[in-house]
DNA sequence: TGGGAGGTAGACCGAACGTTCTCCCTCCTC
DNA sequence: GAGGAGGGAGAACGTTCGGTCTACCTCCCA
């Protein structure tokens, strides 16, 4: 087995195990799939998944982690276009409606992840939490760099709507779902975000 | 066994059995759950699970249905109230943040299903989507009497920003999720809708 | 010329899964 | 007072679950 720069092991029934479970994980959820199956369609046998992986959560985990860094990946490709900050928002936006659209979309990999694990401790909504942290404070830069102000409400209202596309994207037209998502991020480029509220009328009701 | 009007079996330890379940589906998912838990903690035998439910599913579905009910009967108490469309709306919001904000808020029971349930063909995902369908058609009804046009692109836009502060009002500070949603929905009640993209640059790329 | 790493093949474990079954008791109603 | 429905108690079904195990093969490299 050789050792990659990150100190995981990688190999070709490794790579074959990961990209199969990746696939049927996001396709039809982490509960309802076996190692059974996961083993059969990478075609390798059970005492090769547990060489390379402690046990299904390790593989869980390490799922997570490969589409972390995929969208990571899919940001760092568009601030490398050297856009304006605008314009870089709208084509992580484009980015994201392209994946909505794609066949085989089936909503966010670590939304539907948490609705899995809804334990706060377990640590496959950890790695939820942590991507979703890292997602909400790149978008909060990228806005504020568009100008809009204040940047922290304007990154939860486009984390916001992502969140909504990304859930819906596959439960209703995603043509539509794009178009509106589109259409709400051009709205908070331009207006910077939404109104504040009255002073004397808080819009959030007491708990 | 006595005969609701809709045609359901009611008895004690039905209810019992269903609201069990809504309890523990809800809090902790549902292919994670046994039927095992949830006849132990709602205190009746296997027999009796299976004389009122044809198995697991069925309870699945009964869950979701009540669930259902409950939501449209929230809508529908705020619409009894007689306020205007708008104040309708803000009412209708302020429900889903005061959710939100509740103690065992656990996300939109119907979100977390579809997670599990991915097959737009499982009877489950299909009870998803006509909650879905009905809930669109009726926040798209309440804003084109608040005097949003086009009423279609608002209601999209309001389910938009509630799906992602119900998916997220369990992930982040459920306090800022709900201030980013009322001041989403203000705005959109204030601006009627998102603006028209320009005809020469369609917001939605080609597929 | 070894020996360790990676892999295959397949038996096996205990536990949990959803489901069905029999037996018996207790009401309520005709 | 007979009968049926609702429910309790618990054994048992076959299947699948995640995980461990032994045995053997094949490279590659020291």
């Amino acid at each position: 087995m050789t050792t990659g720069t990150d100190g995981t092991s990688t190999s070709e029934a490794r790579a074959r195990l990961l990209d199969t479970a990746t696939r049927i994980f996001y396709a039809e959820g982490i509960h309802s799939v076996g190692v059974d199956r996961i083993i059969a369609e990478a075609q390798v046998t059970r005492a090769t998944l547990y060489r390379h992986f402690k046990g299904k959560e390790e593989l869980i985990l390490s799922y997570l982690q490969q589409a972390d860094h995929g969208i990571r990946g899919q940001v760092a490709a568009v601030r490398a276009q050297g856009l304006s900050a605008a314009d870089t928002v709208r084509a992580v936006s484009r980015g994201i409606a392209e994946g909505i659209q794609s066949s085989g979309f089936r909503g966010c990999a670590f939304l539907n992840a948490a609705a899995e694990y809804p334990d706060p401790a377990h640590p496959v909504h950890q790695a939820v939490l942590a991507h979703r942290q890292w997602f909400l404070e790149t978008a909060t830069r990228l806005l504020e760099d568009a100008g809009c102000a204040p940047a922290d409400a304007a990154g939860r209202h486009f984390v916001m709507l992502r969140d909504g596309a990304m859930a819906a994207g596959c439960l209703f037209d995603p043509t539509l779902i794009c178009e509106t998502f589109l259409r709400g991020v051009e709205g908070l480029l331009n207006t910077g975000t939404a109104a504040a509220p009255e002073p004397d009328s808080p819009v959030v009701p007491p708990a």
